[in-house]
DNA sequence: TTGTATGCGTTATCAT
DNA sequence: ATGATAACGCATACAA
């Protein structure tokens, strides 16, 4: 140990010594603070000066310990590394998350889980009580946090697809019907042969997105015309129209499970001389910063990060009111932003 | 109001519990639980298992009220909207942050501001004794958070660039350095009109980098070659590059202020017939996703970001120990990543 | 080495 | 409408 910094030694004004000031009891100038009925005008004036005067600002550890709130809400991240730093609507979320928040006069505290070390301290934070609620994005199947929110029965809500855990409030987009919307849209430019590069099979978005681009195509869909791999990578775009390519020479349309995704692949399309949108015409699926860095700009299902942001965080407010369960999934609508690739 | 949720009801054990639940008295649970000498190893050992029987978790307002320390270290993020979505350093520097509190044991908690009231909001939190340091990424010159920080005397780092104010930590990087060896690098590959496109001359980063780029061209610098904007976008470098191909055709060299900067006079550069680094060399400034998208790939320079987050908890938690005063620069070492723009 | 007692700054329940 | 007083759960100085 060393010295504490001479910040930590610090005191400041209490309740005691508004109280003082002001030549009334702790009780009311309490109740001045929390704006409660029964108060005189007068008292309220003098507990008000007093309080600039003395310079007080309330304690919230004290306040927390005696409320059991703390008027603050976690937004755990829990993202790897790399994906983290390039997933476009993660931001987005946040910050729709932090505008209900904030409106409704909660502090939003967002906790990344970047270790097995962090998972814990996470799990304890949440146990200490710094947080009345949770909001938890890109929750992992068999996640210990999810499992720890869910054990300890704090309001929580989940955003980005549903957890493998009942009785949990979520909310997501439809991607079964949003993949089937944008292949649709693809056929109706006249295209015959439709692969798909897939990726996250392991999470419902990955196989719903599949799902749709199959009803899309319906008797037409040709399983060998889909590849997928474990990241929404650019590599993985890269890869995956290399092994497309390679099955089918005559390829002439692609439904790229994301847009990174997509810009890899209309890297390999161009290299192997084909030109978009006239020879192939390729959609994505995100609409992040990389659509419109594509040559040409790149068609695609927008998410409406900021509004799933916003109605998690409504969520959690109403489970904190108990004006609602802990359950059931919410769909927000996605659009497609049509551009130049197909 | 309305019902309050079943999870603000509970009450969960204590020591208290575990007191009772081991036979012995709640100092020496204390004392067990954090982990100080005079313990007996039997006391010990029935106190651990009383805890796993009773299921407790200490409670974290009743500690900090005790301790006045919260073992959470703030950092927040002030940046607009739009920035905070595009701007690749700050998730670097988020992660690089925690890495290092996590491997203290302290928690990071990360603060938006986004409006006026955010801003007031976080001060109130600060105060409220949630955090036992904090670090503030690109404060603006006039920052009221910044002041109060200042003003309350909490344990703190500053990174991006320093703040107008004196005794404080910051750490960041030598523009001025990091400029002139990119800019010189350029010139080595035999340009010899050189650009460039500045931008936020508001702020000490701005500014720097221009005279960088002066300091490398020595005589040959020449003012009618220096455009600016406020902001560090794509549309900066696209209305840039235009006036600089406007007032001079024969330009050959261009020194962007970033790598969307870069990217957008790239474009413009193409589409103006110019070849790409035949007839013009271009460098930027980040190493953002931005630079590796480009055709060819951008060289610019590389900000340590991850470091640059380590380094500013490294100092708070410095602080926080009394280990170090709160004040001075620490500047951290760019490196070119040199690719074949130019 | 262990137990006891006090106080951290609030809010909330009583009287008054 | 206001004032006294008892918790909230913990850490710690002091006594044993």
């Amino acid at each position: 140990m060393s010295v504490p910094s001479e910040f930590a030694r610090r005191r400041s004004a209490t309740i005691h010594d508004v109280a003082a000031a002001s030549g009334l009891s702790r009780g009311t100038v309490s109740r001045v603070i929390n704006g409660e009925r029964y108060v005189s005008a007068e008292a309220r004036d003098s507990v008000m000066s007093a309080i600039a005067e003395v310079g007080y600002v309330p304690n919230t550890a004290a306040r927390n310990l005696k409320t059991k709130r703390s008027h603050a809400i976690g937004l755990i991240v829990h993202e790897p590394h790399s994906l983290f730093l390039e997933d476009p609507n993660i931001g987005a979320i946040l910050l729709g998350t932090n505008s209900v928040l904030s409106a409704a006069d909660y502090q939003l505290v967002s906790l990344i889980v970047d270790s097995e070390r962090d998972s814990d301290r996470v799990a304890e934070y949440l146990r200490g009580g710094f947080v009345d609620g949770v909001i938890i994005i890109s929750a992992r199947e068999n996640d210990p946090i999810g499992r720890a929110v869910v054990a300890m029965g704090i309001p929580a809500a989940f955003v980005g697809h549903p957890p493998d855990i009942d009785g949990i409030a979520y909310v997501g987009i439809d991607n079964v019907q949003a993949a089937e919307a944008i292949t649709t849209r693809l056929l109706h430019t006249g295209r015959r042969r439709v692969g798909m590069i897939a990726s996250a099979l392991d999470r419902d978005s990955g196989r719903d997105r599949v799902a749709g681009f199959r009803a899309a195509l319906g008797d037409a869909f040709d399983p060998a015309l889909v590849v997928d791999y474990p990241l929404y990578s650019y590599d993985s775009g890269v890869e995956g129209m290399r092994r497309l390519l390679d099955r089918a020479p005559d390829i002439d349309g692609v439904f790229a499970a994301s847009d990174a995704i997509a810009a890899g692949a209309m890297d390999v399309l161009r290299a192997a001389g084909r030109s978009i949108p006239k020879d192939v015409g390729i959609v994505g699926f995100d609409d992040s910063a990389w659509a419109l860095r594509c040559q040409p700009p790149l068609s695609t299902v927008r998410q409406p990060a900021g509004d799933l942001g916003r109605m998690a965080a409504q969520r959690v407010l109403d489970q904190l009111d108990g004006r609602e369960s802990a359950t059931g999934g919410t769909f927000l609508e996605t659009v497609i932003a049509w551009r130049e690739s197909a």
